[in-house]
DNA sequence: TATAAGTGTGGAGTGCAGTACACAGTCAAA
DNA sequence: TTTGACTGTGTACTGCACTCCACACTTATA
């Protein structure tokens, strides 16, 4: 698909679009049209792509770090000792994400059951 | 404390410090010195704020929804209704959060899977 | 075949989150 | 009481992730 079908089905701006395909985040296919500046051709795969990007950004990581991500994981290890070291790392950093976010949860769980019902003193923020 | 001690303590230099200050992240007292500049004193629940500020920013929230959370969560309630609509809003983005890294965790594990003692095609990134 | 819609490149500007620096007042140890 | 460490204010600068033009070329439609 062209660019602007993309820019729709993935919500982003055209703009943002462009800036991803800079950093080397979309690698889109050049298509026959367009010439001496040949149009640009999404795919499916382009489609999630944008998705594990934005998912990876909610989660705190740069756009570089996520570069390094499809790099790594996208296409077939070159140096497989490497991307199972980057794997094991990105796990437990998921993982630690993952208790921050319990512990959050169950913070924020205490609230709303004083806020409903409680007596005594409020539960601690921090 | 004051404020070296409080950038030692957290980890954080002091101009980031002064930073959340300003935006009013943090709000140390006045202590006596420092005469017509008082000097800025920081308590412990200061320094467990600037732990909840990095994981929150660390699962991509900016500093200005984090000073809301802390202006919402962190003292009693002012509108309780508005502060339940905060805390269920809050509470439902966080466990989509954990999906989302749930998801990305599956990949992971069948990546690694895959290149420890794997046949046939790699897991899809995406 | 005109003309509007779509595409590409390049560069400038914006907002957020720091980070660095200059300067002046205050405090504590020698 | 001097000297060095520490504190405060203010301003400017940086890096990231967009966002917004201006301009030129290509394609599709009337």
């Amino acid at each position: 698909m062209l660019i602007s079908e993309f820019s729709k089905r993935t919500g982003l701006p055209r703009e943002t679009v462009r800036f991803y395909v800079k950093r080397g985040l979309l690698n889109p296919e050049s298509g026959r049209k367009g010439g001496s500046r040949p149009y640009q051709i999404f795919s499916e795969y382009d489609v999630d792509l944008t998705r594990i990007i934005g998912i990876h950004q909610a989660l705190g990581s740069s756009l570089a770090e996520i570069g390094d991500m499809i790099d790594a994981y996208g296409k077939e290890p070159d140096n497989p000792a490497r991307t199972e070291e980057l794997l094991t790392g990105h796990i437990a950093k998921l993982e630690r994400r993952k208790q921050e976010i319990d512990g959050m949860l169950a913070f924020l769980r205490a609230k709303l059951a004083w806020l409903d019902h409680g007596v005594g003193a409020p539960p601690r923020f921090a």
